[in-house]
DNA sequence: CGGGCTAGCTGCGAG
DNA sequence: CTCGCAGTTAGCCCG
């Protein structure tokens, strides 16, 4: 294909805000946050009228080399042939050049699309589920506050069990490692200095990796295994083992 | 376009290892890890030789619904209309349907690329220019291991400094936040016990957050700035400053 | 395979 | 803008 011919195609469509497609040989040269060069291959170049700017190869979910919303993208030729580029200033200068030395194929489409995406089985609606009926985890456990936000960071779930002791509750749609441990960690240590050195931490999930529980343990922690389902469209607690660990120390221990 | 003739070429892409698009309005079902529906609109599907399979909106970086490599990909017909489908096994078993009403577009393609993307200025590229000198950070420092396995995590450097206290280095390539402090506090927490009491810790960032900072000052952690500049072809670190707490108390302070 | 972690993460939502 | 965090995270690497 003529590159004279793929450049009026994209140059037209970014003008009429229309997504644009060329496939062709191309060689990538990033730099910005971080830099990349990609050596001659055959690519798809989408660009999306909002400036998106995606370089896939044959292979993979994401794109190779790409540009977020918000880029200006343009055409020029070099010796070499059709550039296509996307440029961004903020927040720090980033360009993109995809250099055309063969253009299999160029065009361009409207898409018409105000759709939103439903999801279910989030985070949040699982959340949402665990608010409705704590006691599903623990009786007498009642909810106090979803999103509570701290300095150290974001609360999923605090609420107070049976005794009065504040309950840090921290969930996880799949199964939990050492992240999620040490973000409960973080939650717990400030409530507890805030408010009671008694507070209670219950890391909900699906699964926890070995090393997770081991460090619950140690922590003083506890782990909730929650099962669920995803009926579609919507998410629905099955069942809820415990394994609690008796509340004991918050000491050290070896 | 023709419904038949699409499905004859997406049916003909697959079992040639082509990649195709196809263009049009459509519905998109997803159940799986999570589920989903996404109302008709119009929207770009592209299937990839391994079976990548992602439906695109007219906005944004990333696909709205996918399936990663892996899935197998067939095509069917029901009252609707074509309906092209994505489905894999491992690690759960994952549906995703596009149900198109019409269609504006429908071509497969041959990729070939062989290149790998050459990226600089990543984390680990900063690593290894780190370990090559560790004085700039601090004179007398020493590496011993980078990329040191614990049980609680992977250490980004371990060294000594000049008194022979160990020093875990946790490095970011942006912005350090909440997450990165925690990550270092696990390290130094599990160093400390196994090793030396006296056991520091310090964060190598571009920057930090204001409350990283403080969880780090509390913490008695150090933080320190690292300025870099990505020349491309390598990343080459352009200044250090000093941001150093004095080494005081591990005992908790209010 | 799981486990831990980076990513040019992206995207969202609140301040 | 910044900050904190989820994500059908994806992708990598190492046991």
């Amino acid at each position: 294909m003529d590159s004279l011919e793929t450049k009026r195609i994209v140059d037209e469509a970014i003008s009429k805000s229309k997504l644009v497609i060329v496939i062709g040989k191309c060689r990538v040269q990033y730099s910005g946050r971080a830099a990349s060069k990609l050596s001659e291959g055959d690519r798809m170049l989408v660009i999306k009228h909002d400036g998106t700017f995606l370089v896939h190869q044959s292979t993979k979910m994401r794109a190779i080399n790409y540009q977020g919303p918000g880029a200006s993208v343009g055409t020029r030729f070099s010796s070499e042939g059709l550039v296509i580029y996307a440029e961004r200033k903020t927040p720090v200068k980033e360009v993109i050049e995809c250099a055309f030395k063969e253009i299999t194929f160029a065009q361009s489409f409207t898409l018409e699309d105000d759709e939103k995406l439903k999801l279910f089985g989030s985070e949040r609606e699982l959340s949402d589920l665990l608010m409705d009926d704590l006691q599903l985890i623990e009786k007498g456990l009642t909810p106090l506050k979803q999103e509570s936000k701290l300095w150290k960071g974001k609360i999923d779930i605090l609420a107070k069990d049976f005794r009065g002791r504040y309950v840090v509750i921290e969930l996880k749609r799949r199964t939990a490692g050492l992240d999620a441990v040490t973000q409960l960690t973080r939650y717990v240590e400030e409530v507890g200095k805030r408010m009671d050195k008694q507070t209670r931490g219950i890391l909900v999930a699906p699964g926890i990796t070995q090393n997770a529980l081991k460090m619950i343990e140690k922590g003083g922690l506890e782990y909730f295994k929650l099962d669920y389902e995803i009926h579609n469209p919507r998410a629905e607690i099955k069942g809820l083992q415990k394994k609690q660990k008796e509340l004991s120390e918050y000491c050290e221990e070896e």
